[in-house]
DNA sequence: CTATAATTTCAGTAATTAGTGAAATTACAG
DNA sequence: CTGTAATTTCACTAATTACTGAAATTATAG
């Protein structure tokens, strides 16, 4: 490694080995730490020079950063070398991955799952076995849709929404108890708890 | 294999390949599914037929999905052999994914930024670093308390949480925009509003 | 165009991870 | 206890995945 302070060593360390139990291998978890942690862009050259990889495998690591969408390219004036660096906003880089491991892991089971579906079946235990397939499909495609739902709200919105917690959860819950517009006096415990959710959250 | 339909052996062996896109490796993928499929407890010399594994394979295979809890050992009248078999809600299997991902991928990378962010910068770099992990920590510990939270809610409400997906956001923003108790006016519009998302949850 | 800098590809090798079978251990019926 | 069925461990081999260096390709300055 050129130069690199121990804190920001430990972490890139600590990248290469979460990143073998994401999809990603060590080497490109490395990669990317070290983008994040110098937070500035950085040519190959630079990456292998830090890092003591080969340039061929920087230049694959690189590409598979881009493909998650986790990297974006620039340049600088007067270089031609092409640069890297990481989303500036926190937000960005979780919903890139979010979605890249959605597109890899969740869309080929969904699509699979209803070709099985389609299929007419040969057998009862084919037909039951058909029922467990559309239980695990239909909690996939909610869960599913309504993380693109979530994905859209802005980073504020979303960080409130999380800061909530469950007690969005519990909000619904009250809300099957009591109809709005009925009562006043019950209308009026809601406002309150409405507002107690509020100010908690 | 000893006797599975087409269709239940397409799903086996996708879900051994996707496995291989989680930690899981193929053959364990291959074993949860084929007791999902089933939906009937199975002893290790079933699976070891069904799949032609090996019975030590098998046996560490159902090692690691009780590591996982994505199987619970299970017992016969008169039959000393263990049986196994998945959880039979889905969304009990959904959480323990979901909570054993966060004990092996978050957990020790939430540790590893504490300990970072206790030690104090040995230069400028170094504390521009740490702000860095800093921005990261908060996302993380945020999103897994959360979690935490939304976990302990019912199924039913956790289901009709993600029913009304992004339209939760919507009233988080519009809540930002007035507040009750002040206006009848407003009151009356915000009602509305959340009575127009009940019905369509 | 030509020369050279930058990047990518890819075949070969290294490293890691998965799976097996034999041997050891554990559990329990008689 | 003793014997045997059930399960686990582990050293070894197979399979997969990661990494490198040399060669090929692409891009651009002059």
């Amino acid at each position: 490694m050129e130069t690199l302070s121990p804190l920001m060593q430990r972490f890139i360390l600590h990248f290469g080995e979460m990143g073998s139990r994401w999809g990603i291998n060590r080497t490109v978890g490395q990669m990317y730490a070290l983008l994040y942690v110098l937070g500035k862009p950085l040519n190959a050259d630079d990456i292998a020079a830090y890092l003591s990889f080969s340039r061929s495998n920087v230049s694959m690591g690189l590409k598979e950063l881009q493909a998650w969408r986790l990297v974006k390219l620039m340049h600088k004036p007067g270089d031609r070398r092409e640069y890297f660096e990481p989303p500036k906003d926190i937000w960005d880089i979780f919903k890139a991955l979010l979605e890249e491991r959605r597109r890899r892991e969740i869309e080929p089971t969904l699509s699979m799952l209803r070709d099985a579906l389609l299929e007419n079946p040969a057998s009862e235990e084919d037909r039951q076995a058909q029922e467990r397939l559309r239980e695990m499909y239909q909690l996939i495609e909610l869960s599913t849709s309504w993380f693109d739902d979530v994905q859209r709200l802005s980073p504020e919105t979303l960080a409130s929404l999380m800061k909530m917690g469950s007690k969005v959860g519990k909000l619904l819950d009250f809300r099957d108890k009591f109809r709005f517009g009925k009562d006043e006096k019950e209308d009026a415990k809601i406002l309150q708890e409405l507002n107690r959710l509020n100010d908690e959250a």
